[in-house]
DNA sequence: GCAGCGGCTTGACACGCCACAATCCAGCCA
DNA sequence: TGGCTGGATTGTGGCGTGTCAAGCCGCTGC
């Protein structure tokens, strides 16, 4: 077994987030076109993940931020015993290496589930930054805390529902993060496995294939293998909140 | 039933961050002295808050940012079907209302579980400040990562972890943190309930009192209801890192 | 003192999820 | 085409927690 690194892939030429079409939801979010052009100067370069590469690991040293442009990531993090737990998935316009600023260190992994493309943006130049432009500072900010709110919400799901609320909270997760990306409601692609998707809800895989088995009798879905369509959008937010108690 | 509310104490006199002994665990880390008087001038007041007595609440907005001064919280989210956990226990130096940054509201309650006492940082006075201040600005960052990560393990404990597991880890915890204070490393009064400890886990709170008993008989602990002398902190140790296996 | 109350402990039992294993399915490559 | 591989599904049995209930402990206030 090789245990060669992949050559980094770096695209240097002009990425400008003044022009990219995810800024609604990015970190440009509220900025005017002046204060755009300034990130663009310090958002200078893109980086390739392959399906299956690592962005970053744990205990690696932490220099930037990655914005992911295209593609779609998990993150991880290890107990000292070799348990994972996924803690998160990312998708285009989210920010990826919040966790590193703490230490200086990157404290989880970060694994593209297809291949993608994020934007690097070099951390201490956007605290330099962001002690100038003042609209920058706010939404880092704001996306700092939503991050903590976020986990606040996972930590409501792994301590407190069951496994068909746990998927069905999920699931609506992911839909309304893809419409709101223009995607449709009401088809999506898995990029993740059932173990994956187990591991970041506190299941097992079987629990997780379980119940989409069962959520397909019930007519909540229709279930191909990653390919899901939702027939009862309804009814699984009325499994979130607690109907089948 | 009276719904008065208690009348806000505020007590503005001075406080000052660059003579506070828990300096070095809070927002002036890595702050000159010059630095902390400008921080000394935004920290006006303190305010103090009985037990039981609520902070700020999910839903109102935010202004604000808390540090412990003395005391002790915690922070909890609901769901809208009345399920609620408990997020964290926070002693002094630590940071309260992170949550409510993203948008403008608080996103959980913050309960005091004994008396206690903490400094009011209007926000985006801080911002501003931060601006000016970059080991402030740095420092400020690294608390809201450190929340990120904190909680990725709180996830982890809740999505891997058994019973046993998860009460080590959280004793553990607490008594590193306690130890950081200056308290002893093997005695602690808890500050909260079964239930609340069980809410943060995940667990009911009989499996918490179950589970307390066990550590007594295996020789772990010495259990006089809220007081908890650990007697094997290795073999607590040993027991999060999957031992048991 | 005693009653009343909230919090804690303990037991019996039920059930949901896990562990393990067999099988199936789709995609890939020779 | 057929074999291979990784992922998904489904079945069975058992363990760990949850549920429900009874009782205990240690306050507080009369």
């Amino acid at each position: 077994m090789t245990t060669a690194l992949p050559p980094l892939r770096l695209e240097p030429f002009k990425v400008a987030c003044s022009s990219c079409n995810l800024r609604e939801l990015c970190l440009p979010v509220g900025m005017s076109t002046d204060q755009m052009l300034k990130l663009d100067s310090l958002v200078a370069t893109r980086r390739t993940v392959s399906r299956g590469d690592t962005l970053f690991r744990s205990g690696e040293d932490f220099q930037s931020l990655y914005a992911v442009r295209t593609g779609f990531f998990k993150t991880c993090v290890a107990s000292e015993d070799g348990r994972d737990q996924v803690t998160g998935f990312q998708m285009a316009g989210e920010l990826l290496g919040l966790d590193g600023i703490g230490t200086e260190r990157h404290t989880c992994d970060a694994v593209a589930l297809e291949d993608s493309q994020v934007c690097v943006i070099p951390f201490h130049q956007l605290e330099d930054l962001s002690r100038e432009v003042s609209d920058l500072q706010r939404q880092f900010h704001r996306i700092m805390s939503r991050e903590i709110v976020r986990d606040h919400g996972v930590m409501l799901l792994l301590g407190s529902m069951r496994a068909e609320e746990r998927l069905a909270a999920f699931l609506l997760n992911l839909t309304q993060r893809l419409q709101s990306r223009g995607f449709s409601a009401s088809e999506l692609i898995l990029r993740m496995t059932r173990e994956e998707i187990g591991s970041y809800l506190g299941l097992k895989l079987e629990t997780v294939s379980r119940t989409f088995s069962k959520f397909q009798d019930d007519g909540f879905l229709e279930v191909k293998q990653r390919q899901i369509r939702i027939l009862n959008q309804d009814g699984l937010q009325r499994l979130v909140n607690g109907a089948s108690c």
